[in-house]
RNA sequence: CAGGGAGUAGCUCAGCUUGGUAGAGCGUCUGGUUUGGGACCAGAAGGUCGCAGGUUCAAAUCCUGUCUCCCUGACCA
């Protein structure tokens, strides 16, 4: 509630599209609302049009993002949309971000790119202004549209080719210390969740796959919603959350004495795609397979490195790069293929042929009898026994956990508690980058010991725009959107009934300019339109409070008001005593 | 990019199989009657059928090419 700032705005003097049908293409709630409601159009695949209603919420929402990070010690910069393209040089984020970059060559030839984000022009930046350790830390932010070519844009504002974002960036000399990019990066965590909060958001902060400095160095923010493109685990009794690619697993069970119950016995499995294929045609499903995924080191020296899980079970290669101490990545298939690995119909036993690190996932020996490649194409083995078949693997394997959590895997926090699975949208990001950037430009500054060192940094996004998405993914109803206060186009809304009638206009607006005086946006419909569509267009729109000015109360001193959020018809109120009521709705909530 | 679908009035769609002067509902405009949950009557405006070629006496309709948009996958705020 900005005084200074509050409006009186008429319907039929803004532009609020409003139409009855959806569009045949859209699926999401949040993108079938906000078009009905006529607050976004689009203008191409994945690019909108923010129109005024949907204008004013992104305002609000990027004025309480303003408020916390300028209260958590950050300042308000804006850097260019537009960069040459010799700044990803150093960083070869050129090739990293690949088609994701939108790319254009300008009239002299230069090649220039559209900022996806801007950890490359503001490290530019900085080392042209970062001279001193008493310059730390340094917290810098803007709000700003972003250009991502995305493959496929979708949902409405959900993900967008252009979107708008707010990133912040942070320099610091040391993790630890008051100056140090820990102190910032908590209070970031906890402006993030201050701004999620007031932003009326049901959102969890989980663990994400952590950066090069390990750690827990990084954490989303995600809206809780079942149409989230997220999948989260959660365990309910010691709070723990993290990202599918990020979870760890609880302890489980192994053992490498399971009984032999079969013979090893070849069969040919030619032209099947898929395991579960496989596992249908040997008589056993996925569960009873070993999926054993040739990776290598990625360090000077490659080393050979497979992993085994259990054949419903994803490889995570974070949590193999953990588990080894070097990082690894996803054989090329040709070279693996010339090594002697018959990609495809790999088993454990490659142990004994080639020199080779193994890691066993603890679900892989869970049982004395498994199906899995026979290391020759076209043929898969049943009846595999690790005891039995591949005895050295007790000596030369590393167990860990190495697979992708799911629903229902023992938590890691609390013991006998088990992971829920939940989606949601994210809508924050936040990084501890390390010298990444700044050791590949050359950011370095003079510490209090002359020795010159590569600044720290952390980095820090919100996705406005789909933060304003992915609101009203989890606030709607069959009739449309439901807005919470905080950042509502409007706080109230006054319908007026018979506005030809004498008299009920100036009701209207004497009371929206009284709210207004105390703070309060107002959006009065003053269309000489039957009740009908006014209150069909009012529930489409969301705006939180209601005020009926009609002659029948206006005559009886009265007003009728009801909440967004209220089932049924508004109650009586009487006049004198409805300003009251608005500002304790709006006072009453998080702003 | 791969697989699937769609481009016809501002919006939602029919018409295409079987070629013959462009259709409906909603919305918009005018006049009238109406005014508590998407009214009614009368009238009107609005489309070179995505684009370019081709076949034909004749193409929204058949053929070829091309562009755009949507849905499902890998990425991310």
């Amino acid at each position: 509630m900005n005084r200074s700032q509050a409006v009186v705005h008429r319907w039929s003097q803004t532009l609020i599209p409003t139409t009855r049908e959806a569009p045949s293409d859209a699926q999401m709630p949040s993108h079938i609302f906000m078009t009905r409601a006529g607050y976004i159009r689009p203008v191409g695949a994945g690019i909108y049009n923010y129109l005024p209603l949907a204008w004013r919420s992104l305002q609000k929402i990027s004025q309480i993002i303003r408020e916390e990070l300028d209260a958590a010690g950050a300042s308000e910069m804006l850097m260019p949309a537009l960069m040459p393209i010799e700044l990803y040089e150093g960083t070869k984020r050129d090739q990293d971000y690949g088609d994701l970059l939108f790319q254009l060559t300008d009239r002299h030839g230069r090649k220039t790119a559209l900022g996806p984000t801007h950890e490359e022009v503001i490290t530019d930046l900085m080392c042209g202004c970062l001279t001193s350790y008493k310059q730390f830390p340094l917290n810098l932010y803007q709000i700003q549209s972003k250009f991502r070519d995305e493959f496929r844009p979708r949902a409405g504002l959900l993900r967008c080719r252009e979107f708008i974002m707010k990133d912040a960036y942070s320099f610091h000399l040391e993790l630890e210390g008051e100056a140090g990019l820990n102190e910032t990066y908590d209070k970031m965590y906890q402006a993030y969740t201050n701004i999620f909060t007031r932003c009326g958001l049901d959102f969890s902060a989980v663990e994400a796959e952590a950066g090069p400095i390990g750690g827990s160095a990084s954490h989303e923010f995600m809206v809780n919603c079942v149409n989230g493109e997220d999948t989260i685990l959660v365990c309910p009794e010691s709070g723990y959350a993290a990202n599918v690619e990020k979870a760890e697993i609880g302890d489980r069970a192994f053992s490498w004495d399971h009984e032999a119950t079969a013979e090893v016995t070849k069969h040919h499995t030619p032209g099947m795609p898929g395991i579960e294929l496989v596992a249908e045609h040997l008589g056993t499903n996925a569960a009873g397979m070993l999926k054993t995924i040739v990776m290598r080191s990625v360090e000077e020296s490659p080393r050979w490195v497979l992993a085994v899980v259990r054949g419903d079970h994803e490889v995570n290669e974070g949590k193999v790069r953990d588990a080894l101490g070097v990082a690894v990545e996803m054989a090329d298939e040709k070279e693996a293929n010339a090594a002697g690995f018959a990609i495809g119909y790999v088993s454990p036993k490659m142990l004994d042929s080639i020199d080779l690190t193994m890691v066993i996932d603890p679900d892989a020996l869970g049982s004395g009898n498994w199906a899995t490649g026979a290391d020759e194409k076209d043929h898969h083995i049943t009846g595999f026994n690790w005891a039995r078949d591949l005895p050295s693997a007790k000596y030369k394997a590393i167990i860990a956990d190495i697979r992708n959590a799911q629903a229902g895997d023992p938590s890691p926090r609390a013991a006998g508690a088990n992971l829920e699975a939940k989606r949601g949208i994210e809508v924050g990001h936040i990084f501890k980058l390390g010298t990444k950037y700044s050791a590949a430009m050359g950011l370095s500054v003079l510490d209090k010991n002359q020795k010159n060192q590569d600044v720290i940094m952390g980095c820090y996004g919100i996705g406005v725009s789909r933060t304003l998405a992915s609101c009203i993914e989890s606030s709607h109803d069959d009739n449309g959107i439901i807005m919470p206060i905080s950042i509502a186009p409007y706080h109230v809304h006054i319908i007026t009934i018979k506005p030809n009638e004498e008299g009920v206009l100036d009701h209207a607006f004497t009371l929206a300019e009284e709210l207004r005086e105390l703070g309060i946006d107002v959006l009065v419909d003053d269309r000489n339109e039957r009740p009908g569509p006014k209150f069909k267009d009012a529930d489409l729109v969301g705006i939180p409070l209601r005020i009926i000015v009609s002659p029948n109360s206006i005559e009886e001193g009265q007003v009728e008001f009801k909440k967004r959020t209220d089932e049924g018809k508004a109650f009586l109120v009487d006049r004198f005593k409805i300003v009251d009521i608005c500002v304790d709705e709006v006072k009453g909530s998080p702003q």
